[in-house]
RNA sequence: GCGCUCGUAGCUCAAUUGGACAGAGCAUCUGACUACGGAUCAGAAGGUUGGGGGUUCGACUCCCUCCGAGCGCGCCA
């Protein structure tokens, strides 16, 4: 329907000499009804051009489309300052159900505009120095869930968790379980959570604070993929910086960027003149230290190089937090100089999350062990609730998280909502079973019945699950999906209260109605296994 | 000090990427169960979108400037 009205605005607009491909005329669903189904701002946006009035224009387009005999167009209006609103009759709505009934939970609200195009996607990627916290994980939900609707646009998804399994703090958590073990001093710099005193008691390999760090990092890494595993999050990879060390791949990257006169020795380091050399970064970044080991941008340019060159990927994503938005300078420049189109590195950064428990809020610490972890959060709320709330709000807001508010109302959380609606989707196919009524098969159905304000409410907001999929995954915001599942459940609810839907008699006069809405409650099922998939939070047939 | 991000109802967050009267949930108040699950529905109240300028048909959105917050600014990660 949307294609038709821009092609015949298009056609309009040809006529009066503006050459305008239909795709991209505006079109636009008005927030108000009175406004139309769709509206269009294109003579707000093309009279200039043509030396014309906005309404003047407006009303050509409005006489002209009005007399193109368009299927399901009722009426055409002008309003406002030159709004060309669409008003169409409900048969259009009726279309939709059958659109929805016809493509099913697996061609419903997919796209192939991704074109199978290769993606690397990063995040979570927390130091396994120690359980992965709410602050490291808030996001992970996000991460996975973008994941997923880039997934139904066709694109190939890799998830990526880059592990930091060397270095400094390795051996300090090393050295912070040995000093458990042997009941000495904890250095300054090391880990006090009462984990380390777990996993000491549990350490039985020499006392050498590099191989107890790897020990202890491996195990911790084994609790943070059941962490996030059990709020549905899966990788592809869990990638070792470690390994990134050990094959040279540094030394290849250094290399490259020496042959084009990037890479300088000062003071017996290695530093990539980033900031020297014009590339934009705020200053030289040191990627190996004097005394030989790497550094967290050396090993991180040679992984990104990795991803790009060596493996091949089209497209990389971050999701980093914000502590780490100093990085995305001196990434970027590597890439660049690399010879990567950076267009192709997207680097999306997380705002912070803080926490408040007892009216006071804390800073968290994994070094002073004064974190919450994930494990506990989702042990008070239920992973699909914690999903839920993460994937609330998007990834530039800093959100503030109320423990008390949040566990005290976890019965509130929109999750309850969601999946109550899913729920009496579940608990009507039962009773209409218990019931034997027949489903009779959606072509021999009058759809036209369908009129009450409830129902074509509900037909609305299914009309606008494609485009709200394809929003979230090309402005890489999954939390539109969140919004999109709280409107359509909002809208069944007023439906279920306000239409009956399996009569008692079902050989009385309204059968035609019960079919009909019984089809529409099916379309409503389709799309909540989609939606509920997409966000990673699962469908109760009970609650 | 410099850089990045942000500031929206009492609280937590949205807002079709520049569109028409800025929307939800929680909290507060008032109503609604003889169909199928009341974990629901209907209504009320709540705002100068931090302040001030600018750009234009039109600004929460873009530009400038103040104010305020978070995060960076290591041979840590």
């Amino acid at each position: 329907m949307r294609e038709d009205l821009q092609r015949s605005i298009a056609t309009v607009l040809s006529e009066l000499g503006i050459d305008v491909a239909p795709s991209d005329v505006v079109m636009e669903r008005p927030l108000r009804i009175e406004h139309g189904d769709w509206s269009t701002n294109a003579a707000l946006v093309y009279a200039k051009l043509l030396g014309k009035n906005p309404r003047d224009l407006a009303n050509e387009i409005c006489d002209k489309v009005a007399d193109s005999g368009l299927q399901y167009l009722e009426r055409v209006e002008v309003a406002g300052p030159g709004f060309v609103n669409f008003h169409l009759s409900i048969g259009w709505l009726h279309d939709i159900l059958l659109d929805v009934i016809d493509k099913g939970e697996e061609g419903y609200a997919r796209f192939d505009f991704g074109a199978s195009e290769r993606v690397n996607l990063e995040f979570v990627s927390a130091n396994p120095t120690g359980p992965i916290h709410v602050g490291n994980g808030w996001w992970g939900a996000y991460g996975d869930s973008l994941g997923r609707v880039m997934a139904r646009c066709g694109y190939t998804v890799h998830r990526e968790y880059y592990v930091n399994d060397t270095g400094r703090q390795v051996r300090m958590l090393g050295e912070s379980v040995l000093a458990r073990k042997f009941d000495s001093e904890i250095p300054d710099d090391g880990y006090q959570g009462e984990y380390v005193s777990r996993l000491a008691k549990s350490y039985s390999g020499p006392a050498d604070a590099m191989v107890a760090g790897k020990w202890a990092s491996e195990m911790i890494l084994e609790e943070i993929k059941d962490t996030l595993a059990s709020i549905g999050i899966e990788y592809d990879a869990w990638f070792s910086q470690a390994s990134i060390e050990e094959s040279g791949a540094l030394n290849e990257t250094i290399n490259e960027l020496r042959i084009k006169g990037l890479i300088e020795e000062r003071d017996g380091a290695t530093w990539f003149m980033s900031h020297t050399a014009g590339l934009g970064d705020s200053r030289d970044r040191v990627l190996v230290r004097s005394d030989g080991t790497p550094t967290y941008l050396g090993g991180d340019l040679a992984y990104h190089r990795n991803k790009f060159l060596v493996r091949g990927f089209d497209r990389v994503i971050d999701i980093f937090g914000a502590d780490h938005q100093g990085q995305v300078a001196s990434l970027k420049c590597g890439m660049d100089a690399l010879g990567v189109d950076t267009s192709r590195l997207e680097i999306l950064i997380g705002q912070m999350i803080s926490l408040v428990e007892g009216g006071k809020s804390g800073k968290m610490s994994k070094r002073l062990g004064n974190f919450v972890s994930l494990d506990e959060l989702i042990e008070d709320l239920g992973s699909d609730a914690v999903r839920l709330l993460a994937l609330m709000g998007s990834l530039d807001q800093a959100n503030t998280l109320d423990l008390d508010v949040v566990r005290s109302q976890s019965m509130e959380n929109p999750v309850y909502y969601i999946q109550y609606a899913y729920a009496r989707i579940c608990s009507l196919e039962r009773v209409r079973e218990e019931r034997s009524i027949e489903r009779v098969p959606i072509e021999n159905v009058d759809l036209g019945v369908l009129s009450h304000p409830r129902e074509l409410e509900l037909l609305r907001v299914l009309e606008t699950m494609p485009d709200t999929v394809r929003e979230a995954c090309e402005e890489r915001a999954p939390h539109k999906v969140t919004a999109w599942v709280r409107k359509l459940a909002a809208a069944f609810h007023g439906f279920y209260h306000d239409c009956p839907i399996l009569f008692q008699d079902p050989d009385q006069d309204d059968s035609a109605l019960m079919q009909a809405r019984l089809w529409l409650v099916e379309a409503c099922r389709v799309a909540s296994v989609i939606a509920f998939s997409l966000l990673g939070v699962s469908t109760l047939e009970r609650m």
